[in-house]
DNA sequence: CACAATAATCAACAAAGTGTTGACTAACTT
DNA sequence: AAGTTAGTCAACACTTTGTTGATTATTGTG
């Protein structure tokens, strides 16, 4: 029975919401721990309770996201089309603006995004293979390279126009970018 | 008639040298004046002759790469295929393994990386625009940034691999994935 | 409601890095 | 050989870091 005491509840909002802010304007290496406590109005050593720097809590606030994707994920049988998973993805990513638009934006960490979109492609690998079954290892290896990037590349422009387009128009773009990728 | 003094040449040469050493094993935030001075044996105060800070440097050292590439591809003639531009990017990146082994790597900046796919973007312009005359200008945008970013993928895997390929392969593998693209 | 537990605050600390200065020394160009 | 220029050196005030132990405020539970 482990009961959040409130405090704390406070103290770790307050802390994520101050730096997903403070990172809308600059990077993570230029935030200092005294800025960031000053701004949150918390003290230093209450922040050093619960993180080691700058980079540890940006790392836990990319899991938050990471896990919660992967959580909604999980629920979906495996299929052979790709389109569920990232249907999924890019919904969730459209529920989660405010952290997304840090986290997918220019000073956002690009291997953890690239993670999200390996949960899309584990889940519908069997289409992959059958597909590329002409490919060696190595060759579907660049060719998943070429499409999980490419994936981060449409979410970030799409980000960077402000969640313009409807989620499903994404996805649907994403999708069919793969499926000509794939039918080649 | 502007020559550079010897003392000067060796001093920049060995502050960038000792950079990319270090942007090997840490981040860039991670790297101090004081530290990356004490291991290139020079004056603080003579770094901060040349740079503001660490950032100013890797920005520099990838604005000299930057322009080498540009350099290089304009000397090309606009052409219908987006080929001869891509091939001319890998060959330099293969030349200049020690310092892309850095900037391409995962604590590398990826807006940069993007600027240079968009060199052959635009060289090659032409050939987008026919292809994809079915799609709006901000599909076009899209698209290209699948493009651009999925490019990146497959570069970054190639370093990843110690650029275990032959260059033209690699140029190879991104103009069929880029044909893929456009002829759907 | 009261009380024990727990969380946050506060002030102080040494240690390290920053950015700049002016006087000096060494190397380079012509 | 001489004047110019680059780099060195030591010192400066200032900021940030990470940690401490004592103190205060809030919370959950019996």
């Amino acid at each position: 029975m482990k009961k959040i005491d409130r405090r704390t509840k406070y103290t770790l909002d307050v802390i994520k919401s101050t730096t997903l802010k403070l990172m809308e304007k600059k990077e993570a290496s230029k935030i200092t721990v005294t800025e960031l406590c000053k701004i949150a109005d918390i003290n230093r050593a209450t922040f050093y309770k619960y993180y080691v720097d700058i980079y540890d809590l940006i790392e836990k606030i990319e899991l938050e996201l990471y896990n919660s994707i992967k959580k909604s994920i999980e629920t979906i049988e495996d299929e052979e089309s790709i389109k569920p998973f990232i249907n999924n993805i890019i919904n969730i990513i459209y529920e989660n603006q405010d952290a997304c638009k840090v986290l997918f934006g220019p000073y956002g960490n690009k291997e953890f995004i690239k993670k999200i979109v390996y949960l899309a492609y584990v889940k519908s690998a069997t289409e992959w293979k059958r597909k590329l079954e002409k490919y060696s290892t190595d060759q579907i290896d660049y060719i998943f390279n070429f499409f999980a990037f490419g994936s981060i590349g449409i979410i970030e422009n799409w980000i960077g126009n402000n969640f313009l387009e409807k989620p499903s128009e994404i996805s649907d773009l994403i999708v069919t970018l793969c499926d000509n990728l794939l039918n080649n």
